[in-house]
DNA sequence: ACCGAAAACTGAGGATAGCTCGCATTATGG
DNA sequence: CCATAATGCGAGCTATCCTCAGTTTTCGGT
């Protein structure tokens, strides 16, 4: 369904991709998932149709492409926040305001792709799907760094999982709509202390 | 764009726009929206074609609708529970409880319809901005109780939307992908609980 | 350098889905 | 009971997604 039809081996059909995948970041930026047609994409990206419909099996992959390539950033960014806390070994705040460093950086990096993707990308199922499973993975590092403080309550893998949520929500939030009369750092400081007060707790 | 080109204005018309807005929340529960054609609404719903777009000036307009839909209905529960707090003045976890219990009741409703939305809305700035505004509106009523508690730190209205926003988060997250072994029950007031530790700070 | 094979590219056009429009049917209210 | 408005209809127009048969470019071996 979303996998490329066919694998770019010769340096020429990999521009040929890439040249596919930056119109169509531009095009459904501007005009909108529905009412970007893929002969346009083709036409921008400097190549016929075809050649389109050769590496992307639908018009919907075009997107899962992009989201694909965001979410593959998404997951080097938490397990690189991951493996500091795992040879760091911070105690709670270090912990928490790692967490939130690491989904601020996912939202202000590349914002316009990112608002892109969480505006234009939802629409297929299996996206929703993978985002999900980064939701679980991140929430299991973050679980075991809990038990290894020996906090999170009764029941540390859910804890990590609501925090996980929760942050990537504000986040977002404070990123596309930021509270009036408070600076960006303010809400990552607001959300790092009340996440810190919410997972201390002793585990049982 | 995404107003309804006719309202229905016989009894017999509102019918006709209830049958298509089912068919349409069913189809697109069932296949997605992209594999969902107007002609099927239109069949599912017993009407044909024409007057589906009579109602509706695009198939976008479909999604829309249902959207505005479960808007309203959410402002209705946000609303019925603030006048419940205003009357009850209850204690910081019979509060948080209170938000938690009608944020959960908007996603258990129709759980079906809800995720379809959150997945598969399309994310128009107008529809955005109303969501956006029903958040805020909801944080107004939550830091105004906060603050007859004397709770939720420097800055009450900050805390009190980062805590609407991560509750809306946890909660879809609870109904859409239930974390297993975990009953609903159970996650409802681990989310309370969470958040009566995060919110439990003295205001300045 | 040359050749055969594989990869890449092309774009007219088939298939299909969104949407229109002229007309038929049903309701209203004077 | 009739004039008028509201509603319903569905064949078909139009635009878009996508295919495919054929051409061009690149690659690897000799």
């Amino acid at each position: 369904m979303s996998t490329p039809r066919k694998r770019p081996r010769q340096q020429r059909s990999k521009e040929t991709v890439a040249a596919i995948l930056e119109a169509a970041a531009q095009l459904f930026g501007r005009h909108g998932y529905t009412a970007t047609t893929t002969n346009r994409v083709a036409e921008r990206a400097g190549v016929s149709i075809g050649s389109l419909y050769q590496y992307f099996p639908n018009k919907d992959a075009l997107l899962t492409a992009l989201a694909e390539e965001h979410l593959a950033e998404a997951v080097q960014v938490l397990d690189q926040a991951l493996d500091a806390c795992a040879r760091e070994r911070p105690d709670l705040p270090g912990l928490v305001s790692g967490l939130v460093g690491a989904v601020a950086e996912l939202h202000t990096g590349r914002p316009r792709l990112h608002r892109l993707l969480f505006d234009q990308a939802p629409r297929v199922p299996e996206l929703v799907a993978r985002l999900r499973a980064i939701e679980r993975r991140a929430a299991a590092g973050l679980a075991a760094e809990l038990r290894r403080l020996g906090r999170g309550g009764d029941d540390p893998e859910l804890a990590a999982l609501l925090a996980v949520q929760g942050v990537e929500a504000q986040i977002h939030g404070a990123v596309v709509d930021p509270p009036p009369g408070r600076s960006a750092a303010a809400c990552l400081a607001a959300v790092a202390a009340l996440w810190t007060r919410a997972l201390d707790v002793p585990a049982r």
